[in-house]
DNA sequence: TTGTAGGCGTTATCAT
DNA sequence: ATGATAACGCCTACAA
């Protein structure tokens, strides 16, 4: 930056100030210190920025570890997050850390090393998101907690999707419908949109006058399959099975098929939040009630540095809306069952 | 730190020295040291080190983009790394960027940002190679080129793997067997791993007298599936699969169930490198001949960090060997066929 | 074995 | 609108 300043004609600190534009600089000399920057192929030095600065362009993805792996959903997420903030000229840190735990995140942000964090797989009730903001770690959740009245979050609106794909297999003639959702240590361990999803799709079932069995399911195409084999035979009357996830689709069609029903003449499926890339590999391509996970990580990031930069007003809270994606596994209930 | 001085009675520069131990200090200053740290929580501003130090701690890995979106094996690569360089103080930077490209990385390390840098998907031929070591980027390859003799790599085994996985079909008595490979384009790219395992199966059924057909599938469940059954048609003697990748495992179970191929009675299925998360959640649980996808990114992280400190031997290349993993997919050939 | 002081490359505060 | 200069917090010769 000595180099520049030199080049151009003026002193470091007015080089500083054409780069950021924190103060008003002429034209003549804005464009004098952009040649020389050209010039020199000039790139600022990020640590001196941190160091000087308030701050330092990290964020932390918080990944909890002792969950089942990350599906394609996650993915999605984790990426987009980290491209949105590349594009405002933030970096992210892939954090790993066990599920309550965020002591690691405490000490990035004591260590002046992250402006701030994102948190994945959010609880309804999280030990997480106190402790980090007593340490006063700016925080956006991906998901939301409980009550998530006073902070930042980007969360999908389970309410809505719920309501959107029950009311679809209404028009479509169902009156039975099932649900396979996720383990039942999801529950327990209160991951926030497994919950809202399934309450909704309660309260829209009976809105709706639909019957609605539920049913949980590991997360493999064994648990899954043998899941809604044995709920086709306890529930005969079922003519829809909706499930949550990347993880319980592949299950769901193979199952069906071995009882030898067929989808969607005899039983439609539908996939809730699952990536369009699962949605399209599998056979036949299933529809789906979602959106585009990246939103999710994008949002986040985006909210997170608007949050940062002062750039917003007040605090970011967002429920993506989903869409139905009708592809090849809804269909008219069957009649004459 | 000044404080963490003043408490100790000590300078600050000898607070610097007893905690990186690079110089020698007397056990009771340094206990006098520790003890203020201690009291005071002191944790040291990583900026100030980077700016100051040789070493930022920053590591970037380099993820292509518009290649299909990461699979388990993937993730858990990418997680393994995350997690070895944190065990060494080291962070890891989410970096994403078209396939070709590197300038993004170039141009981190020129920022001062980065120590070096970690090469997902690596093709025979690789500009971003050539391109980073004439930067000076320090740089591990998780896969290899096609003449990787200067540089660190991590990489699997493709021959070893192939050995192994053609030598357990002979043993069980399989005479003609099929390779469901990834897309064309994958070829057409110059994948590494791809290539190599491709021709090392040719070369090692070859030695084995064992037939080989060899096909291409897009990474989705139809293509997979229309590849199997389209094989299975052309060559009726085949009694054994072997697929490359987690995409292909589910088509390849598939297909062989929509034509009435009992697996494992009447056709044998391996898995080659596909992570033990989808082998086992596969239904049947998917014999594999693979290894740990943790490795990969563990072992690279770990010799990029051991160059970085000086604390390596020299340049590290490491080919990791499979094992075969019986699980429910293989079993004798069927007689009389 | 320990202390002193200069420098790393920015941003931010005062002046002008 | 611009310049000089002091932090920022640590590392590392150099000196003692």
């Amino acid at each position: 930056m000595n180099d520049v300043a030199r080049l151009a004609g003026v002193s470091v600190s007015t080089v500083s100030y054409a780069l950021s534009g924190v103060r008003p600089i002429s034209e003549a000399t804005r464009d004098r210190v952009r040649w020389a920057v050209e010039q020199l192929d000039y790139q600022p030095n990020l640590m001196a920025r941190g160091l000087a600065g308030q701050r330092t362009g990290f964020l932390a993805l918080l990944l909890p570890t002792d969950e089942s792996p990350a599906d394609p959903f996650m993915i999605e997420i984790i990426v987009a997050a980290a491209e949105a903030a590349r594009e405002r000229d933030y970096h992210l840190l892939l954090w790993t850390e066990p599920a309550g735990e965020s002591a690691g995140v405490k000490d990035l942000m004591r260590r002046g090393l992250i402006d701030g964090a994102l948190l994945l797989s959010v609880r309804l009730r999280e030990d997480r998101v106190s402790a980090l903001r007593k340490a006063n770690v700016p925080l956006t959740l991906i998901g939301r907690t409980q009550d998530p009245v006073d902070g930042q979050f980007v969360d999908s609106d389970a309410e809505q999707a719920a309501e959107l794909a029950i009311a679809h297999l209404c028009e479509l003639g169902h009156r039975s419908v099932a649900y396979i959702g996720p383990p039942r240590s999801a529950y327990e361990d209160g991951i926030g949109i497994v919950i809202r999803i399934h309450d909704s799709l309660v309260t829209s079932a009976e809105q709706h006058g639909l019957r609605l069995t539920s049913a949980c399911a590991e997360r493999n195409v064994a648990a899954s399959t043998r899941t809604v084999t044995d709920l086709m035979a306890a529930e005969p009357d079922v003519t829809a099975v909706l499930a949550l996830d990347d993880s319980a689709i592949a299950g769901v069609l193979n199952g069906l098929r071995s009882i030898h029903c067929s989808v969607p003449a005899d039983v439609s499926v539908i996939g809730l939040l699952v990536s369009p890339q699962v949605a399209e590999m599998a056979w036949p391509k299933v529809t789906t009630v979602s959106h585009d996970p990246r939103d999710l990580g994008r949002l986040a990031a985006l909210a997170m540095i608007d949050a940062l930069d002062g750039a917003s007003a007040g605090t970011i809270q967002v429920l993506l809306p989903s869409e139905l994606a009708r592809r090849s596994t809804t269909a008219p209930a069957p009649v004459g069952r």
